[in-house]
DNA sequence: GCCAACGTTGGC
DNA sequence: GCCAACGTTGGC
């Protein structure tokens, strides 16, 4: 079983979002970056679990761990004109674009926070993707070293 | 296929 | 709001 990191902007997508949506599950869609897209498309499995990730906010870091449930299907956003992720260029005969399904497996006791994960940057957490300057992708491999480490810092 | 311009991301 | 780091676009 793999692990992923999978960030999210809590303004736009949230935790709690996630824990108010029924069966707690949700359509992971919208990626529109290629090297993202592949990961989905090409290495996530059903029963993987993944780190749900805050950017963009006061506080970044790990707020919840999240298991997939559904693997890969084309996205759905990317048919729909009045979707702010729209794109004409992906057909249901050749998609572009692909989500996986998750569900909320737990939170954590708290956020591990960016600033924790980079105090590691250098030893237990070296080569972390996440921790890359200018690091953009929006889903993530994690090592599984990385993983129990992370998660020993709850 | 190169590469400059431009847009986006995301930490701070 | 700033700015560095990327990804994408488009002219050539």
């Amino acid at each position: 079983m793999q692990h992923w990191l999978l960030k999210t902007e809590p303004s736009t997508f949230s935790v709690d979002d996630l824990a108010a949506a029924p069966r707690k599950s949700t359509s992971w869609d919208g990626v529109r970056n290629y090297q993202a897209r592949n990961f989905i498309r090409d290495q996530i499995k059903k029963g993987d679990e993944a780190f749900l990730y805050y950017s963009s906010c006061a506080l970044p870091g790990v707020v919840a761990i999240v298991q997939v449930v559904r693997a890969v299907y084309p996205d759905p956003t990317a048919f729909d004109r009045r979707d702010p992720h729209y794109d004409a260029a992906s057909s249901k005969q050749a998609p572009r674009w692909y989500s996986c399904e998750i569900r909320l497996k737990r939170r954590l006791k708290r956020v591990i926070t960016l600033a924790e994960l980079q105090a590691h940057a250098h030893d237990e957490l070296a080569s972390m993707m996440i921790l890359r300057a200018g690091n953009r992708l929006s889903v993530t491999p994690i090592e599984d070293a990385h993983w129990r480490f992370i998660l020993s810092l709850e």
